[in-house]
DNA sequence: GATTGCGTTTGTCGTGGACAAAAAATACAC
DNA sequence: GTGTATTTTTTGTCCACGACAAACGCAATC
């Protein structure tokens, strides 16, 4: 440890937001309604959050990503809060479990990363690209992301999962040279979705049938997603959403790409954030799991024969 | 957010500080101080930043990153900017500049993106991974910065370089399967910093030199990069962060990395932000540019023989 | 079961003053 | 001329606390 670790070590305003992604703006509002955070002041009066409150903090943060109101969690008490810990734990025991994931699931952490690639590289060989995203990657992710929640992982092993995960797909995408197949797809994210393995799993079903993918990563504007469809001349736009992504800006935000673009482009939206959401979503095709990936796929040629000579 | 895209767009705060990179409280004081932003206001005094106001912050944002000051450009009128940026634009004629860049350079849009995965996956092939970084990626890399700068590309065209490029260098690392070689280095960015690119860089010249590199990817907190180097039993963290990242707080953060990490862990950093920084970085080896890297490689090396039996 | 309406909760935005770190400008020594 | 202190200006971040709209939970209703 450093020669200070007898001492508490603190942190300002802007590294606490920095550390739990809380904005500053929240952190001070808390403090008035909640009474906690109570950071220190040096001499200038501004904040100094000791460790401790730092750690608490991320916890809160976490079980406020798993649905809990800061009401009742942000003036908590440490014992409370640890129950509730303890209560996301023992309610996300799920009955049929898939066993195989059980497997990997071990395999990510930070000093089994050699294992994770491996074994994930296997199954990618066994089962060939479509059937390992849609029976070991999904389920995998999925366990990741509870996992998380439950605190059994740590942040650094969520990341070597999604690092691990990003570069066998990458391989295996970039592998298979760019196809001149219809339709023409354009995938991204909006400028607030971060989460690029709903991308790369939805672009890993699609490239095997022939289509000509392009992928533009995440965050892009509206206004940039709607010039680069009219310049590449796509037929779909697919977006991704996480179930991180609020669904009622998911739903403004599609709506607002749907009229700003013109009709004989289709718009797909996939992901936890639009799922079963269809309704809302006039002209705009919800692409429920990544196997619906491909049923949109065949509805689209159906309704686009290709042209004859 | 903005509206029908046949009216003129408009933003808030909060979009404005997310396309440019401009903290809210800097776009407020700029409005006080130098009169510009000058956003309207909706019914209840909210402001809302038109289309061109955000075009003009970006140009101020790049030419800022560029070096220039605030007081100079920010209060400037349209025709200064553009004089600006054409003084950029003769200087940055590089007397040497390499000229397999330029065919590249030009496959850097929408409709070429076939051509520009042919072209960069060829000169891998003949230059192999490292010579293909330092020679190749890097230079264009940086054509790519500057062409965006001067609005010579649009975001789509940036965000597909990126894409591409990912894609090929995951698939060459991802191949060399992990190497179990001295030093182990864990990559990462900070939470700030969202450019990968420059972290895929430096891990495509350390793995063909049988180091066990383990990257995190982008946006991993302090403490938990302080974990994961505890956990994982480290010896070097290097991290990269962009041109685009304060150098003030980049050399915050990696001092107050330093004192939280054991002094026996090496911390690296390369990047824009810290180019010719390593005055007030005490305990940080600064890795000026990427073939750097491997000098730095070779002291650690040198200054840690391996075990003898 | 799905929608609608209504309090409550909650994060973001507003203002303007203050301050410290960085950069520029100046003064000074060699 | 060149290098090093010292002052001055510039610049981004932080503070407080009020305001408000969007999101949410819950109940009533179709």
């Amino acid at each position: 440890m450093n020669t200070l670790s007898h001492e508490q070590a603190v942190f300002s305003i802007a590294a606490v937001e920095r550390d739990t992604g809380l904005s500053k703006d929240t952190l001070r509002v808390w403090e008035r309604r909640y009474g906690f955070p109570a950071p220190a002041r040096n001499a200038n009066g501004e904040r100094l959050y000791p460790q401790d409150q730092l750690d608490r903090l991320r916890l809160i943060r976490r079980l406020l990503d798993g649905g809990q109101r800061p009401a009742r969690i942000v003036a908590a008490s440490v014992e409370e809060l640890a129950d509730l810990v303890d209560a996301l734990r023992s309610e996300s025991v799920d009955p049929q479990a898939p066993e195989h994931d059980a497997t990997l699931l071990q395999f990510v952490c930070l000093h089994r990363a050699t294992e994770l690639a491996a074994g994930l590289r296997r199954a990618l060989m066994k089962q060939g690209l479509q059937r390992f995203v849609v029976d070991t990657l999904a389920p995998l992710a999925a366990e990741v992301g509870e996992a998380w929640m439950r605190g059994e992982l740590v942040v650094a092993d969520e990341h070597l999962f999604t690092e691990q995960v990003q570069n066998l797909l990458r391989g295996a995408i970039g592998a298979q040279a760019g196809s001149s197949g219809r339709p023409r797809i354009l995938l991204t994210t909006l400028p607030d979705e971060l989460h690029v393995l709903g991308l790369l799993m939805a672009e890993a079903m699609l490239v095997p049938e022939g289509v000509s993918c392009t992928s533009l990563g995440t965050r892009t504007p509206l206004a940039d997603i709607r010039a680069a469809t009219l310049a590449g001349a796509f037929d779909v736009v697919a977006l991704s959403f996480s179930s991180a992504y609020p669904t009622r800006q998911a739903v403004d935000d599609l709506l607002e790409l749907r009229a700003s673009l013109p009709a004989h482009v289709a718009l797909w939206a996939g992901g936890g954030a639009v799922h079963n959401r269809h309704k809302r979503l006039d002209g705009v095709r919800v692409v429920d799991g990544l196997e619906d990936t491909l049923i949109a796929l065949h509805e689209w040629r159906d309704a686009h024969p290709s042209h004859p000579g």
